[in-house]
DNA sequence: CATGAATGAGCCTTCATTCAT
DNA sequence: AATGAATGAAGGCTCATTCAT
């Protein structure tokens, strides 16, 4: 009779650096790194703020793990995610850009524009945010070179396509009459409709 | 009638109401909404914080004022000067799109972002940065329409190329080994290549 | 029928710079510097805690003002009314030290125990402590060089009677069967006892 | 039976009340009262704070521990030195004196001080500094008993003495050019220049 | 003998706001 | 058209203390 400590006892749920974290990121994306206090976080988690102080030295070491726990997931989230659905380059890069249709609605959608924001005042937030997107533009090239796109060409079509998945998500949605899925469907067509390998496919 | 008393004395410039919401607009800028506080606001104006009280009820009847004076500005600014150097569509859009390149550079550039970003959290900001994406976007897609596109294309690819705006300065510049103003020639010349009118015509 | 304002009208004690201070100083004589806290002065002078940031930029702001203030007094207070009861060297002396009798009485001498012992702790207090203790001595040493003493032993004298003077305050009072102030009148007769030109005054 | 474990992992010195105590001393000589806090301490024994309550049920207890363990060593620690060194009074108290030259490079010296100031605000320290003070004025009033003096000149100059070997240590050392030892030698020679059984016969 | 985690009180500081002048 | 002084809420940090392991 295992009963594998169901850890469910209404005992002390025994929160960790990786709890506050957790939260932290979360009240980045719906609020920004200002509403990031060690006070109101603590009343989410229902725990004392004292308590802060025995995971974190101060608000600023919880600020510095947020943007390394960050700096982690940002950049393999997504490229592990597109990776693992298929091998073939053109296969990948729409499903990549599929993923931007529904980004709004994710959570995490909003925490990287809490980064992107946070990161205007502070150098450390900075940092990140360029290692991250230094990535990702690094990956959609790779993925555009093995399309047949010349380097230059991948280049800067790496860059716009970055650019409008960023930007795509910052516009008021109901800008257009046509709804969102079939507005970002017609763009990445566009965006994507003289690639030297992969048009056969497309249209 | 001797009317040199004007600004006789250097020292007080006659604070009013538009003194304050044009400084509250630069920190809106340079820091973010969070940051546009009576107290400090006050300091940078070299005037005592009771003062603010005077012109505003409170703090929040300054953001309200601030969000409708960029509302104002904001559309028209753009849109004003695009009309203003040329009449043809196909030069307007090249014009407006040639404004991309400068613009981080630009202290207006980041009061938008500014905005943008307070919009997240605040009903009121949302509504005045919907309207504005509305205008623009609509006055994009009134040149498409003038440049042969059909309707939905026309609204798809302004779609498309406002989302390009708005994401591009946000992206690390850093990014790519080509320079900004290369890169952003590039996609411009991509995103406007197969425009049934305004192919080849530019200059 | 001249009223003089007499500020005793319920309204607001309005307060000043100078009774923080002055509050702040019968704390750091009563208990200790660590006890010099905002919140605790201010409930002592029945105001809201905020209102001291109006006066000083912080509490370190108030330290520094109490050490300015405590220099200030510390040497002229003493000097300037012995001065003032005699221009006799010899009669001089003897009124400095009679003032000794009383001394622990007296909240200032709580006060300067008070800076004695942050002192320890502070390189501002310390300069402060030094300062005050040079004029002191100096003080001294230039009343027993008056009174015929070589400059060798006015200073040592000096050094002496000023140790004995600080020391005498801080040993327990009880220790001896004879009262204090016959105590004092004994020792002040045995220090004084060997002076060149004020001998013949004194037994 | 090897016993060879003793000591065995140079890591735990296995930690005791008394090692508490020790370093709250310390703190108490280098700091002041205030800075015996357990949470500081125990960083300072590289354990956990928690640990502190194994020993004492709570800071006061380690206070008054403290308290008890100075109030024995205190007296005794001097009087057993000197009594050591000599069988005659007058060596004795050429002794004692000449302690004086080298306590402010002594840890044991600001222990003293720092036992000195908490009693103004304790009532158990002030009891335990006067129970140390009366032992050592007894003793030197013995001494110069001893030396022939009367019994109420023997308790003035006890008193003297003593007042003076705490005043100068307090006294800032720089005050005058003749350097510390040298003063205190003058000064030590000036407070025993008339004993009646003692003059002269010094080495 | 001790650690790891948490609580809560106390104090520091910043600000929005108020009010009399 | 302001200033000077004050209030009070919010939030940061340090600690004494507690408790389960």
């Amino acid at each position: 009779m295992v009963t594998l400590a169901t850890r469910s006892e209404s005992s002390r749920p025994r929160l960790g650096r990786a709890e506050w974290i957790r939260e932290a990121q979360r009240v980045l994306g719906e609020t920004g790194i200002e509403a990031v206090r060690v006070e109101p976080l603590a009343a989410r988690l229902s725990v004392s703020k004292g308590s802060f102080y025995w995971h974190f030295r101060d608000r600023d070491e919880l600020l510095v793990a947020l943007l390394d726990a960050w700096r982690q997931r940002a950049t393999q989230a997504v490229i592990q995610l597109v990776d693992s659905l298929s091998d073939a380059p053109d296969q990948r890069l729409r499903n990549l850009l599929g993923l931007v249709a529904r980004r709004p609605e994710d959570r995490d959608f909003w925490v990287e524009i809490g980064f992107r924001d946070w990161a205007r005042r502070d150098r450390r937030a900075r940092s990140a945010v360029e290692s991250v997107d230094t990535e990702r533009v690094g990956y959609l090239y790779r993925l555009l070179l093995a399309l047949g796109l010349s380097e230059e060409d991948a280049e800067a079509r790496a860059f716009l396509v970055y650019s409008y998945i960023l930007g795509e998500g910052v516009v008021h949605n109901r800008v257009t009459r046509v709804g969102r899925p079939d507005r970002v469907e017609r763009c990445v067509r566009h965006l994507l409709s003289d690639l030297p390998k992969a048009n056969g496919a497309s249209r």
